[in-house]
DNA sequence: GCGACAG
DNA sequence: ATCTTGTCGC
C-alpha cells in the first residue's frame, strides 16, 4: 500500500508554483516521436475531488495499445494539495496521480492526460509537469478551448484545425466523431503533435473521449465514492491500490434513486 | 482595472 | 471538477 502525501517542498503559493513551472519548462523534450498509435500500452489518468472532505482520488488505467483491453489499474486517495487556478492545474493533480502511477504493477508506456501539455499560458501544463516528472512519454486531451482559439474542424472524425495562441500552433482541434465538438490534443513530453492525434484517433473507436479517459474517469470516481465513505473521521485512511486485472465479482451499490 | 480561464 | 431528470438519437 503506497501511501499518498504532498511531496516536500510542494508549492503552497501560485507565485512558488509558476516559479516551478518557469524551472522545470527547459527540461520538456519535444523531439522526439513518440511510441507508435496502437503498439505497447496506453495509460489514462484522471482525478476527482470532494473539497468537502478535502479528498482527492486519482485513477491509472492501463490498456493495451492494440485492443484496447484494460491490462492494469491503480488509484490513489489522498488529501488536496492546491486549489483549482487556472494554469495551475497541475499543482493540484500531479501528487495523487503520481502515487496511483507508482502502485501500477506495470509500465505505463504513453500517458495520456486530461488537459494541456505545451497547450499553456507558460507552455507548461498538467501532461508537460507529469512527462517531466516520469520521463515518460505523455499527451494532453482536453474537452476545452481554454484560452486558446481555433476554428471548426471540418465535419468528419479525423479532421483538425489548429489550435492557437496568437499566431502559434500549440495543439490542435480534433474531431474524433463525425459532427460532435472536437477534443483538444497538445504535446505533453517525448511526443509529437501528428502522433499524439494518430493516438487520440486510435483511442477513440467509438466515442468522443479517448477509452484511456473513460476507464481513468470512472475508476476515479468509484475511487472518491469509496474513500469518501470509509471516511471514518478526520484520521489518515489515505491509501492506494492496484493490481492486473482479476475477477471482479458483482460491484456493491450504493441505494438505487427512487423512480416514480 | 475587469473578465476569461484545462479540471 | 461538481451540483442534477429527463430526454433525444444512434
Amino acid at each position: 500500500m503506497t501511501s499518498v502525501r504532498i511531496p516536500d517542498g510542494w508549492p503552497t503559493t501560485e507565485g512558488a508554483a509558476r516559479a516551478v513551472q518557469d524551472g522545470l519548462r527547459g527540461r520538456v523534450v519535444l523531439d522526439e516521436l513518440g511510441p507508435p498509435p496502437g503498439t505497447g500500452r496506453v495509460t489514462g489518468v484522471d482525478v476527482a475531488y470532494d473539497d468537502e472532505r478535502d479528498l482527492v482520488a486519482a485513477a491509472a488505467v492501463v490498456l493495451d495499445g492494440a485492443s484496447l483491453e484494460v491490462v492494469a489499474e491503480a488509484t490513489a486517495v489522498g488529501r488536496i494539495s492546491f486549489p483549482y487556478v487556472p494554469g495551475l492545474l497541475a499543482f493540484r493533480e500531479i501528487p495523487t496521480v503520481l502515487a496511483a502511477l507508482d502502485a501500477l504493477p506495470c509500465p505505463p508506456g504513453l500517458v495520456v492526460c486530461d488537459g494541456y501539455g505545451l497547450a499553456h499560458p507558460r507552455r507548461f501544463g498538467l501532461a508537460s509537469h507529469l512527462g517531466v516528472l516520469t520521463g515518460l512519454p505523455t499527451i494532453g486531451v482536453a474537452k476545452n478551448p481554454f484560452t486558446f482559439t481555433c476554428t471548426a474542424p471540418a465535419t468528419p472524425r479525423g479532421s483538425t484545425a489548429p489550435l492557437l495562441d496568437g499566431t502559434e500552433e500549440v495543439g490542435r482541434a480534433l474531431r474524433t466523431r463525425d459532427s460532435v465538438k472536437p477534443v483538444f490534443v497538445s504535446v505533453g513530453h517525448r511526443v509529437g503533435l501528428a502522433n499524439a492525434c494518430a493516438h487520440t484517433l486510435a483511442l477513440t473507436p467509438a466515442h468522443r473521449l479517448p477509452e484511456t479517459t473513460r476507464r481513468a474517469d470512472a475508476l476515479c470516481r468509484r475511487a472518491l465514492r469509496e474513500a469518501a465513505s470509509t471516511d471514518s473521521g478526520t484520521d489518515q485512511g489515505l491509501s492506494s491500490g492496484s493490481g492486473r486485472i482479476r475477477d471482479r465479482g458483482p460491484r456493491a451499490r450504493p441505494d438505487p434513486p427512487d423512480r416514480p
